[in-house]
DNA sequence: ACATGGTACCTTGTAGTGCAAGGTACCAGC
DNA sequence: GCTGGTACCTTGCACTACAAGGTACCATGT
């Protein structure tokens, strides 16, 4: 059963758009201090990537069995303790190499553009 | 049940980021002329975007239904007939759409690299 | 006339992924 | 010891790309 009026492309393509690089840009933000879930999620939004928890968790436990980074728990002042996740030398290894995936895929929009 | 070595991130991300454009792409190259799929195909691996056929075929039916693009059928100087594909006014429109999102997350993706 | 190879179109089943919704645990203040 | 806030995590669903397999039409050679 769908909704009779189904959404158009644009907006749900822009969110497929979202996903591709979701894993890439989470590398990224961890890649200059070590973050928590919620710490994370603020500062995607911040440069108006929008992820919720449940997309978040399941996705950092990915990244933590293939090995690509690791978490500590730290006290909190107030409230529970956090999970801090931290890039792994194989994490920044593979950061650089979708760095490169990126620029490519840019370029590749762009001659298309053109 | 998974393979030991199993494929690490960098690989399969590629072809993560890949897929969130796809449609995006598609609709791009269409928009110069009309062209029938095999020769999409052929356009997008020029700008070094790997599809197959079992991709593209439901992609491009499902962007009929969604009314974004038509088709009409022309005969061929060799071999069977083809199906060409062409913008509707609304896929013109939503293309107009896309590239605004596609040049958004670019910016944000800028926004974290720095 | 009909067999063969090439071109083009299409369908089915599977795996991966984000998301909404719901659930658990810890801490501080009243 | 109750309440509200913060933080972490799991389950079920929907969407999508892809691999593999299948159908149909055309031209050429014998």
């Amino acid at each position: 059963m769908k909704e009779p009026g189904k959404e158009i492309g644009s907006e749900n393509q822009k969110a497929q758009m979202r996903k591709g690089v979701l894993e890439f840009c989470i590398l990224l933000t961890i890649s200059k201090e070590k973050k928590y879930a919620s710490n994370i999620i603020q500062t995607l939004k911040e440069a108006d990537l929008i992820v919720v928890e449940g997309t978040l968790y399941p996705l950092l436990s990915r990244l933590r069995q293939t090995e690509l980074l690791t978490h500590t728990w730290e006290e909190s002042q107030s409230g529970p303790p956090r999970k801090y996740y931290e890039l792994t030398k194989k994490g920044r290894e593979t950061l650089a190499t979708l760095k490169q995936s990126w620029s490519s895929l840019a370029k590749s929009v762009d001659h298309l553009t053109e």
